[in-house]
DNA sequence: CTAACCTATTGGATCGATCCAATCAACGTC
DNA sequence: GACGTTGATTGGATCGATCCAATAGGTTAG
């Protein structure tokens, strides 16, 4: 629709105003019509809605937020959009937020707290109506205060430095561990390592604890875990040193790793020793990165669907924009399993 | 900074006139302190600054751009966050922004022409102050009249729909595939193929014209195109068959392929042929995606660097906010050679 | 005929900043 | 002592929407 009154002022926005006089009504009257209101009778509103196409009119939502006190915006602050998971989330948040009407404005911390800092304060200018969060690594809970005592509605994604204090919508990787290790044991495995996990984040504890947790209720030959750096370097070097102290008898028939990429580091290792992913021994990652089942063999893993995550974490920061009372909310996203060819149950001989 | 003043209302948002009512001063003065504008004597702005932090005020940049007609904002629309192409672009475009104090209003269209015309107008209503766009697939440039009947300045990014009426960063690829060719010549090859490009896009016949124009300054015994689907599969389907046909002698010893991916399929088929990539026969990708350093063998490629083509395309959003009769700029990132493992001399039989 | 009650419409105040012309204070000059 | 000049400050209009109390017309009831 091209702008059919050409003798329009090429520098100014059409208003309200202009269209008040145009179709010769008030504009309070042509307020309620943009707002779809029931209050205006049908011949009215058909007579605004014709001046509005003729003048090409745009409403001007920052003017109505001025009064309304509500942008329709919501704050996204990415810890790393580079990494594709974040990204994936980044996409189900758009994706969850462009279906309700609202937009993000969005900013990427690259891991900085200070830069965190900076564009939170940024968004609160713009009167952003919520802040949904990644921490960057390093962020405290007294970095969060600031955000409470603006009383700016808060969502914690994927990450949370403390969940106590605001809503949170993440992955359940101890759940993701524990149908990891069920799947082996169906396949008839008894003999399970886990690889991966040196330092004692959250999310190293999470799944260790969550390994020992779910070994404890089966009855296993053993079920010992590899702590080594979650890189692939990091997971090749780990694996390959701890299989060379194991008499063949002694060795686990499926692994199950720390991440996807630990996965395909264990996989060179194994490689390595002539053993083949898939029928000497079971690998199970954990993410399902594009990787997994690009990659031959195509790689078992758990997915913990980042986007859906996304889209969750904005369901929160639209329900809290409409009840700041209501009681804090925390979603983990059930895993998912994909069976692919590193699947196999023990080989025969052992 | 929590707010010391535990008497504040709690609902509402410090103004402006409640900090002229605190220091004693008059609004006005205390919008010149905001700007620092050098009107205000030293010790007026001294008790300003001191009233600001006191009642914990936070600027309103809503409000100002109201009267401003300027958000320091720009609509940032991706036509796909999840291929870490454009997550790249994205970061950069960021960088850049948050280094000039701006913000970006961000959306993804997932390749949908409706949802992109629906997040621009979005955009428009939010009054960004310009427009970076990676069109959708399908995208016309009657698409984009749209826009520029709303004056709303238009920088398109990576991919582009008519590059004659509005700004523009990408990358070179003709200028990719030129020097990959003279990468390969340099070694010693004197057979090359290019892999890759069934259809008649754009960016196929950029790359398929690179690559016999630039066979055609040098003095090669071979230099065949071998058209096949850009993807993994087709790629190793195309090269297995195409290599089936030659005897031994006739092989290219190196080949280029149409972007990495690609270059893994055609790996596979190498492979499967007894032929190690990097000994046998030298590989050169494009588009430097994290695979082609972290699979075995590394990839040599030529790197787009979308993280710059992004921080150049905010470049020129910014400059043509501040002055929109500038003459269209068009920006080509030069690829950067990433030479790996699979660069070699042409195997000593050849 | 008037009161009561809908339904549809409207004028003017308001949100929180900027902009501009006007004012005020202080000082030096003739 | 009147005047011009410079530097600092200010009141009030303005941006483009929403909100609210007021009102105009029309119908029905008593």
């Amino acid at each position: 629709m091209r702008d059919s009154s050409p003798a329009m002022s090429p520098t100014t926005r059409v208003t309200l105003k202009d269209l008040a006089e145009h179709a010769g009504v008030s504009k309070s009257t042509v307020s309620l019509v943009l707002r779809n209101s029931p209050l205006v009778a049908e011949a009215t509103r058909a007579t605004v809605l014709q001046s509005i196409d003729a003048l090409g009119y745009v409403y001007n939502r920052g003017a109505a937020n001025l009064r309304m006190r509500r942008t329709q915006t919501v704050g996204l602050v990415v810890c790393e959009i580079r990494n594709p998971f974040y990204a994936q989330m980044t996409a189900g948040i758009d994706w969850a937020l462009d279906e309700a009407g609202w937009i993000a404005v969005m900013s990427n911390t690259e891991e900085s707290v200070d830069r965190q800092e900076r564009v939170i304060r940024r968004m609160h200018e713009h009167s952003v109506d919520a802040l949904i969060l990644c921490p960057a690594a390093g962020t405290t809970a007294g970095h969060l205060d600031r955000v409470a005592a603006w009383r700016l509605p808060l969502v914690q994604a994927l990450r949370h430095v403390g969940v106590e204090t605001s809503d949170y919508a993440g992955g359940d990787y101890a759940q993701a561990v524990e149908i990891g290790m069920r799947h082996l044991v169906d396949l008839g495995h008894r003999r399970i390592a886990f690889i991966g996990g040196s330092t004692d984040t959250s999310a190293v504890v999470e799944r260790h604890d969550g390994f020992r947790r779910t070994a404890a209720g089966y009855d296993l030959a053993d079920a010992s875990i590899v702590p080594c750096d979650q890189t692939r370097d990091g997971a090749a070097r780990g694996t390959a040193a701890w299989l060379d102290t194991l008499a063949p008898a002694d060795r686990p028939t499926g692994i199950l790793c720390y991440n996807d990429v630990a996965a395909f580091g264990a996989m060179l290792a194994l490689g390595d020793r002539g053993l083949v992913p898939g029928r000497d021994m079971a690998v199970v990652g954990l993410d399902d990165i594009d990787e997994a089942r690009l990659w031959r063999p195509t790689l078992s893993t758990l997915s913990i669907e980042p986007h859906r995550i996304g889209a969750e974490a904005a369901r929160l920061a639209l329900r809290r924009i409409n009840n700041p009372g209501a009681p804090i909310e925390r979603i983990y996203v059930p895993p998912k399993l994909m069976v692919r060819d590193t699947s196999c149950p023990p080989p025969a001989g052992a």
